[in-house]
DNA sequence: CAGTGGTCTAGACCACGAG
DNA sequence: TCGTGGTCTAGACCACTGG
């Protein structure tokens, strides 16, 4: 008998999710709180363990529950969140502000790693690398800033793209896959060459991301990327991520 | 016969994921591909069905694949990928820092909603809320400053809480769980009051923090973070998040 | 040591949507 | 229409780890 409850259309999990969600958010279960087991949970909601688990998986992963082997599942004593950044190209998300993209490349040369970089990205000093500094636009005003690294060893096929013609940027994303990223926001004053290339004044606040990738034949790039003044960076929370 | 693989001690989702990803790395299978369907999958790897829509799944929320019901599974046109940044409670972090947390509330008193906020927020103008600035300190300097609106309607124990005392932060966190937020980063120079609570100078770049919470009662909270000079915020990329 | 979550499996049915 | 992913189930074994 497939007594399949009427007015949920939705996943079964994502409803258990809800419920035990409710629960936390009315105080039926308060932090630090012991909840049901899996078992006990399936019973209750007429679903199989692994169900139960697939939504609680969901909710721990949310921050929002403590799972612990033998030791239970617990609402979390601090409901540390998560927010999702998406990284996407450049050209795209001016296009999707409706504006008309256009991208120049300051500057191109090779030249050996900065210590400074160096060590910050755990790689040998001195090698030598792709260096370039590029502006992207959204109709005709400077958009986005990019001081960037390459590890020629790391994305063979560069060398034979010209840079300055195609966008090393979207060249990257779109052929250097990489296994693991590593981000950063942080705030600086622009200094000079930030301020003449984004058109702006010197000491303006730009945000400024830091960000460096790296896939199995080590690391890839290593940018540092000023925004136009104003620019906020949004994040979703991964609450309602896909289950 | 259980013939689980020797050196293979992580989980078998886990196994096929790395293996499709170093597929996709190695571009034995190109963005844009179509990959062998799942059944045809869980023959080549000797998997149940299930085990193999896991990994794909997982490959999938890294952006990595694109999948579609009777179109099949793609290697994505242009791998978007997702960093995830964490929320935590301010005290916590200052604390894993290895310094020394205090809190400073600077001001507190009951006031309208200014409309510049409330038309951000999506509530009905001058409402009654809670409005305080606060500093939370790390071994005696400043650092971080927030700007904080509540709605009593949405956190309703709040009231009995002495906010002088207690921090509003910790006691949000901790009482009022959300269920849906927005956080935005952004740049601004510091104004005479920043700058005088940072104790820094005016102009500084500061990284601000927007954070809006909303839970079933409506919106809880809206913040303005504002943090020491050169603070900066990291995201670990949600690639090799729980399985 | 024993209870709890972590994971896998084989089989099943369903929903979507490309062709 | 019908192939493909989405989800569920019942059962099983294992891996941690608290007591």
């Amino acid at each position: 008998m497939t007594d399949r409850q009427a007015g949920s259309t939705s996943p079964k999990a994502h409803n258990i999710a809800n419920e035990v969600r409710r629960r936390i958010v009315e105080r039926e279960w308060r932090q630090g709180d012991r909840i049901p087991d899996e078992a006990d949970l399936a019973i209750e909601f007429d679903a199989a363990r692994a169900t139960v688990n697939k939504a609680l998986q969901l909710l721990a992963d949310e921050g929002l529950l403590d799972r612990r082997r033998r030791a239970g599942t617990r609402v979390a004593i601090d409901p540390v969140r998560k927010a999702t950044v998406t990284i996407s190209i450049v050209r795209e998300q001016v296009e999707q502000a409706g504006m008309a993209y256009n991208y120049r490349v300051v500057a191109q040369r090779r030249s050996p790693l900065p210590a400074a970089i160096a060590a910050r990205l755990d790689v040998p000093e001195g090698q030598v690398m792709i260096h370039m500094r590029a502006i992207h636009y959204g109709d005709g005003r400077p958009f986005q800033l990019e001081d960037r690294w390459i590890n020629p060893r790391a994305a063979p096929d560069l060398e034979k793209t010209d840079l300055w013609q195609l966008n090393a940027n979207e060249w990257l994303v779109r052929n250097a896959t990489y296994l693991r990223a590593e981000l950063t926001f942080s705030a600086e004053n622009a200094n000079r060459r930030d301020a003449r290339l984004l058109q702006t004044g010197t000491g303006q606040a730009l945000l400024v991301m830091h960000r460096t990738t790296w896939n199995d034949l080590g690391f890839i790039t290593f940018v540092r990327v000023a925004f136009q003044p104003g620019h906020r960076v949004g994040t979703e929370n991964g609450e309602n991520r896909g289950l």
